[in-house]
This record gives C-alpha cells, structure tokens and sequence, in this order.
DNA sequence: ACAACCTCCTTAACGTTGTTAAGTAGCCGG
DNA sequence: CCGGCTACTTAACAACGTTAAGGAGGTTGT
C-alpha cells in the first residue's frame, strides 16, 4: 500500500470534492460513499474530519460563500457597482454548481469568514450617505432576493432524477389558455434567467436609493 | 375492524396530516412511516395516492400556494396594496409551517390553481400602468425576495434536530469584534424579522414603482 | 347466486443511507 | 521496544424510500 507519511484527507479536500462531484450527481445523489468513493477511501473515514453530513454541508455552503467574496471585486467607490457586483458574484458562484443555491441555503457558515467582505461592502454603502441600519437593509434585502431567485432557476433546470428535461414555458402557457396575463408572465419570468436577475436587481437598487437616499 | 365503505384516505386528506406533523417533526423528520402512522395506516398506504414522496411534498406546496393566494385579499383598486398584500400572504403562509420555505422551494406546483390568483395580481398591476413585461418582473421580484428571505428566517429558528437553541445574535456580534459594522448589520438583519421584511419589501416596492412607472 | 373484478390497504422484503463501534497500520516520543 | 496518537478500515445497525405480492371488501356482469 502507499506508505501515507501524510493523510490522504483533509477539511479542504473533501470540501473541494464534494462540490465537484455535486456538479455530477446532485444534492439527493450526494451520499458520504460517493463523496469517500471519490477520495479512494471509506465512507467512515469523512467523520474523522466531520462530526456529520451536515458538518460538510455547511463548510461546503461556506467555501461558496468565500469564494463568492474572492470573486467580486473588492468595492470600489462606486457603491452601485460595488452592490450590484457582489449580488452577481453571489448568483455566479450558486450557479456554479448543480442544487448550489439549494445547498447553500440549507446550511450555515462555519466560520466567520465573510466578516471582512461584509465589513467592507457595508463600508462602501456608508460612505455613500446610507445610515449603518439602512445599509444593512440593503444589503440583506437585495441578498434575500438572490437566494431566492437563484432558487427558483436552478429549480426550473433538468433534473436527470425525475428524469425530466428542463421546464418547458411554452407547455406552461398552452396550459393557462384561459388566463393570458399569468401565461404571458412565463415567458417573461422563466425565458431569460439571465435578463430578468438583472432587471430586477436594478429595480431593487433603485429602491434602495429612493428609500434609504433620499 | 371498522367496516370501511369509503377509502379511509385521499389525497387532501394526506396533504393536510402532513402539513400537520411538518410543525412538530420539521422536514428532516417528516417521513411517509411517521405520516402513515398519523393517518392509522401502513407506509405503502400512501404510495397508492402519491406516486412516490417528492410528489407529495409537490402537492403540499401547491397546497401552501392555494392557501396564500386565499389569504390575500381579492386585489382591490390600490396595486400598492394588492401587491404589498400578497407577499405578505405568502410569508404568513411559509412561516405557518416549520421548514415552510424549504418545502415550497423545493418542490413544484402539481396544478395551475395558481392561474387566477397570479391573473387578478398582474391585472390591477397592469391597469396601474405597468406594461405585461414590467408587471411580470415586479411580481417574479418580490416573489423571489420573500421566499428568499424566509428561507433565511426559519434557517435562524431554533432546529431541534441540531440540538440547538436559536441563534445567538449577540454572540454573533462578540464573534466579529473586529468588524463592528458586520457585527452591527447582524443585529439589523436578525433582530426583527417582521420589521425588516417590511422594510426590504417597501424599497422593493418603491424600486418597481422609479424603474417601470416612470 | 356466484364468479370476476376493481379499489385500497397490509405484510414482507430489498437496497441504500447516515452513523457508530471496534479494530488496525503507520508514526513519534521516551 | 513500547505506549500512544493519528487516520483510516471493516463490520454492523436502525431507519428510510420503495416495490412486490397478497388479501379484504365492495361492485359489476351473467
């Protein structure tokens, strides 16, 4: 056998593992024996590292986290851009992976980690004259929104365990013939993710500078 | 035994036990054994009414929907209102249930009783002004927001399961001393959760309102 | 009247899952 | 050379979702 001076495990590893293999099976494919198959070790040999699977859920979702600060540039002066920026780096990173938002919003940090890029998001809107309470509302209410959206997107896609390809909007509005204006709404709400993130995350800047702004 | 006539289950019947038992179990416990035995009746019961358990979460959701929808107000003459109104239906819906929110994202409608409901909102949208498109996306908006955000409020809530109590705003502000505007926005955002869905919703609101009726 | 049938539930069982208990190979300090 | 720590394995368990087979009760056909 591989004489292991060093162990073949560790937090990051099996973190970093995880997410990959979550790309390929899913949330409900995701079992401890995959994820140890994976690594070329047992299942057993994860709860030396985690106290449960939840344990690596929540690092998971925190490594998400993490990454969505690295990626977002740091704020600049530009409080616009640096919240608009953040929202989209967040809604990247959930996308990054299959069930992410899913998975992300299941669980808690692990660590405190995000303290900095908080700190320094908030600083930013601060200093653009929002008070420290209405910055955190902004924060939070356009965060919520992302979580959400994201959400409600991933959960459209092909899911290969229902064996079902993706939601089909024109189906959707064939079925709602007798109701035009919700059949119209699919199209617009569940055409182009993409578009529709954006233009409600203008909308929601703009509220937050109508209301905490003015 | 009981001389049973009638079917001793139905789907409604089903739906609403296990909506039931969803406050005292939580969704991590809600399994088809414990619902059966709810209902006096053996796991595989249920298989004749559902075809497998994502289906029966699917029509819990699609129950939660109809309920909120029936708790809104019929929209009146004010979008502000019906709009306003709706939201806040449908997080007194999610909250009604333990791990309400996680069950709705999680699943989809088994129906379009969503149709009318979704139809009379987009209509008084539209007579205010909105154009169908702009309509759609104010409602896609604050939808995604409010399931968002309770998302994040039940994640907060005491979970049993975990063997914790809820979450320690106070602690959590010790923990990022280092980061006092961090640490502050954690008391904004997990102090007052009515309050501050109120807030983010008003803004939202407000953002529609500068962006579509301009 | 009796058989065939449909509906709706039970009993039994299967494979998989998260998790725990016990054991073990390699290393390190004394 | 030995005790003990680290990091894993093997074995096993209870619980879960799910399927297969069967049976009790009512309805229908002849």
């Amino acid at each position: 056998m591989t004489p292991q001076r060093t162990p073949k495990l560790d937090r990051a590893l099996v973190v970093d593992t995880a997410l990959t293999l979550l790309d390929e099976v899913g949330l409900d494919g995701l079992t401890l024996r995959a994820i140890a198959a994976e690594l070329d070790v047992k299942a057993p040999a994860l709860y030396w590292h985690f106290k449960d699977k939840q344990a690596l859920l929540d690092e998971m979702a925190t490594e998400m986290m993490r990454r969505m600060y690295a990626a977002a540039a740091p704020p600049a002066g530009d409080w616009r851009q640096a919240y608009l920026g953040a929202m989209r780096a967040l809604r990247a990173e959930l996308l990054r992976h299959r069930d992410g938002a899913r998975v992300y919003s299941g669980s808690r940090f692990t660590d405190t980690s995000y303290a900095p890029g908080l700190d320094a998001a908030l600083r930013v809107l601060i200093e653009a004259g929002f008070t420290p309470e209405a910055a955190a509302r902004a924060w939070y209410t356009a965060y919520s929104y992302t979580v959400g959206y994201v959400i409600e997107e991933q959960a459209m896609g092909p899911d290969p365990l229902r064996g079902e390809a993706g939601y089909d909007v024109e189906a959707r509005a064939e079925r709602l013939a007798e109701h035009p204006l919700a059949a119209a709404a699919g199209r617009v709400m569940f055409d182009d993710f993409e578009h529709g993130f954006e233009q409600g995350l203008t909308a929601i800047l703009a509220g937050m500078e109508a209301v905490f702004l003015a």
